[in-house]
DNA sequence: TTTTAATTGCGAATGCTTTGTAATATGCAT
DNA sequence: ATGCATATTACAAAGCATTCGCAATTAAAA
């Protein structure tokens, strides 16, 4: 098993992996201060979207609630965090590499909330199609899944 | 041009249109109120998905506003209406008939939040494919396009 | 080290949504 | 039609995620 491409704590390649995270931080000219770097390596450390509060409680008193808040939309800005929504009212958010696994889905489970990641999605065409019968131009979209796991099921 | 077709106020077949409504809500055995039928009238008068503020501002003093989310909630208990979420934190609700229309889609602008109504959906095969890489059932989806209206492009 | 502007912490405010409760209106039985 | 039982309402208050104002702090450049 590779290490480069698990969630685990502490392996060096993850740390090198934060670290190129931290570079590419710093090259943006914004700041590299603790919070930001504290909620960089929580994020990094998650393998599902997560929400402001649940960063916040897991970085405990590195960093306010509201600076939580100002980092993720930093982060989202530059492209370093996508948000997703689940359906609940609460926004929540993943790091992702730029470009290659950036665009993807979830699928939820209507009763313990478990969250599998997707690589699926539709073929173009369709969007396509929906660019054709609306006029619109540059489309893109939502979409999440739910169901019963097979726990719960 | 058929008048059963178009939501435009007035016209005798939509009046029978919402009495049918009005019918079956009687039939769940609810109570048939004077804010439940305003509200009843002003989503069945929408072409797409509206707020409980706007629904609100709609009846103006025919009733409170907790009293517009109180009734949605209970509208969407029973199957009338549906919440869509078009990813500005704020609910959107639309009355459908159950069975044929009920599962669909729109396309929002990204500029000027202009809705267009779709019948596009992706096959069945995805959820299956879904269901079986993930152990997942009953798999249902929300799924919302967005881009640049003919207007804002 | 000094400077300077970006960033933070803290509290307050915002906006959507929910809830408690006494008053009211509906549907039903009389 | 009238009265009754209770579902529903209006109103106010609270809940909760999120945003904002601002003085104090801190990172990065000079
Ligand atoms: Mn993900
Ligand atoms: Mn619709
Ligand atoms: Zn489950
Ligand atoms: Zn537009």
């Amino acid at each position: 098993m590779d290490t480069e491409n698990v969630h685990c704590c502490g392996s060096f390649s993850e740390r090198a992996n934060l670290d190129k995270w931290i570079e590419r931080l710093q090259s943006t000219g914004m700041k590299l201060t603790a919070p930001r770097q504290a909620i960089l390596e929580y994020l990094h450390n998650q393998s599902h979207p997560i929400t402001n509060r649940e960063i916040y409680n897991g970085i405990s008193n590195d960093c306010d609630l509201a600076s939580v808040y100002r980092s993720i939309s930093l982060f989202i800005k530059i492209g370093f965090v996508q948000q997703f929504d689940f359906g609940d009212g609460i926004a929540r958010f993943e790091l992702v590499e730029p470009g290659s696994h950036s665009h993807h889905h979830h699928i939820i489970c209507n009763v313990c909330s478990k969250v599998i990641e997707l690589d699926h999605c539709f073929p173009d065409s369709l969007s396509e199609t929906i660019a054709k019968h609306t006029g619109f131009t540059q489309i893109t979209h939502k979409l999440e899944f739910f169901g019963l796991c097979s726990n719960c099921k």
